[in-house]
DNA sequence: CTGAAAGCGCTTACAG
DNA sequence: CTGAAAGCGCTTACAG
């Protein structure tokens, strides 16, 4: 059993009350006192109890991480997907900065979920599903939280910051142009957030404005490069139109489209452009290497935790509630000679 | 001022036992009594303190994650050090799938850590320092925690998964000798870890049986790609003889190394060789491309947390106490035509 | 200078 | 079926 705060006073012979100010600097204790109770509390082992200490001011100087689109994913490794991993080590370095720990957790509405994922100051929810059941919680309880990206049947309600998707999509969707693309499909996910929606409604009103049909396909997060051969079939199986450039939202569905192309003898860049919404590393080293937006997600984590740090203290968050700008890394697949 | 069991307990009527109760599906309490306090318990946006609920059992379901090579770092961030990254995602995810959750934290000795820090229920300290004071305070306090690696002044006396520094030291340099290298140096960083002292040790007992003159260099860490310079003039400064291949600890020396002899017209890899003990991404996109160990950091990760779960719920660690087996990735800078 | 008491927000025997 | 009481391990007025 691990020693208490009562254990040391006992073997000191003082009260609980007195070891507690001698080892914590407070109230007036006499020196030699002082010394007496920190000789004893090393010699038995006592370390006082964060838990109790938390308690009287409900703060344990905690901040959590809920990354949503983790549950659509098999796999959170640098292979898998470059910007949840970049995201939440610098969240946690950022954290660090401020005098906070972060956590990464799953779902804190799940009942099996630990104590301690519903044990944080504040929130950071990232991408929130349309009627997010985390939002709605941490709303209902009056917990802090900060979401990135809104979700997408309640934005503006919450503490959120303001993704740029529709502008972003944009930027990917010119460049391609200006690369070449006459006609530009689009690859999408099929997670009910506002990436997704937001990147699709640009996307169609970037056609429109173009007078260009739209083509547009969405597969599932999850599947990662495996949907590389189902979308080369889905864009260029059937006769007729082929599009020359395809727009996938996710690195990892570009990496699996550039490869199913490759195989059916496409040539990128030259017949066909490829570009991605988000890096995956694969997307720097494959053959050809293709063009993503780097959505800076140490910036983006940054100004999450900036916020989740001011609303766990009570303060109102200062600044405008918006990430930092995207920039498009251009590379061989929207290259052409 | 958020609402309490008591606040509850008022609002309905009943006693704080019995909210309890039926908050918790403990204990026998009428189905409509249940009903009401729910209901109650939504209206007044009650939620149950989770650090409250932990000083009973005092355990929060968390784990501390201790990453002592981050202080000689300047960045956390994938370009920087892939290693630790893909440690601290895939422990997250091997935490959540234990149902645990996992924070990254700074030291917890420092007097001015949030209380977050201590409060863990279990620690993993990776890589740490001779007489690691963090490995001296879990250790005095009874705190569970195993150690990646070994305190190099204390080997063995704690748990600790096991590395295989001195066996992967000479997987590189034999990998080196095979490709051509005959007079292999040793570039090292400066942190008084196990994995630097093993690799040197290895790297002196390996030229003795060879009959090779030793040839090393130490480094600090933190300066990453930045020593390259110093670390050129260091091995080829001078007239007389070079090595003819370098073995640099870190994938960030490797790649500072690795620029700076191209800027001094040194082909790597028809005149030197060069190869690194961890990998970091510019590794794989540098031209030429350089050769790294892959330490499989996701499997260390899912290890340590495996033993660390087990010791945080009072139970022995079952099966061998070591690290996966590192394999080599051999890229261009070893490769020769 | 020291300590008894109350309290932080819960849970859990135990008694009714 | 319900509740008073004790307790988890601390801190903090307050009284001596």
């Amino acid at each position: 059993m691990r020693p208490t705060i009562k254990d040391v006073a006992k073997a000191a012979g003082v009260s609980p009350t007195t070891v507690s100010h001698a080892l914590n600097g407070k109230g007036v204790v006499r020196r030699e006192t002082v010394e007496r109770i920190e000789r004893i509390a090393a010699e038995v082992g006592y370390r006082p109890s964060a838990i109790a200490r938390g308690l009287q001011n409900s703060r344990l100087g905690l901040l959590a991480l809920v990354i949503r689109p983790l549950h659509s994913l098999d796999t959170f490794l640098p292979e898998g997907v470059d910007y949840f991993l970049r995201m939440a080590g610098a969240a946690s370095l950022a954290a660090l900065d401020r005098g906070y720990s972060l956590m990464l957790i799953d779902d804190p509405t799940r009942p099996d979920a630990p104590l301690s994922a519903t044990a944080a100051d504040a929130y950071i929810v990232t991408e929130p599903f349309e009627n997010d059941p985390v939002l709605s919680m941490l709303s209902e309880r009056n917990i802090p939280f900060v979401s990135v990206g809104s979700d997408p049947a309640r934005p503006g309600q919450f503490f959120e910051l303001a993704t740029r998707d529709w502008e972003e999509a944009l930027l990917v969707l010119d460049h391609l142009a200006a690369a070449g693309g006459t006609r530009v499909a689009l690859l999408t996910g099929t997670d009910q957030n506002a990436w997704n929606r937001e990147s699709q409604d640009a996307y169609l009103d970037w056609c429109a404005r173009r007078g260009q049909t739209p083509d547009l396909a969405a597969f599932p997060e999850v599947e990662g490069e495996g949907v590389g051969e189902a979308a080369a079939e889905r864009f260029f199986g059937a006769a007729g139109t082929h599009p020359d450039a395809v727009f996938c939202l996710t690195g990892r569905h570009a990496a699996g489209l550039n490869a199913a192309v490759a195989a059916r003898g496409i040539r990128v860049p030259e017949e066909l452009l490829i570009a991605a919404g988000s890096g995956a590393i694969q997307n720097r080293m494959s053959k050809p290497s293709v063009t993503t937006l780097d959505l800076h997600p140490e910036g983006i984590a940054a100004r999450a935790v900036e916020v989740a740090v001011l609303l766990a203290e009570g303060r109102p968050p200062e600044g405008p509630l918006e990430v930092p700008t995207a920039t498009l890394d251009i590379r061989e697949s929207t290259t052409r000679a």
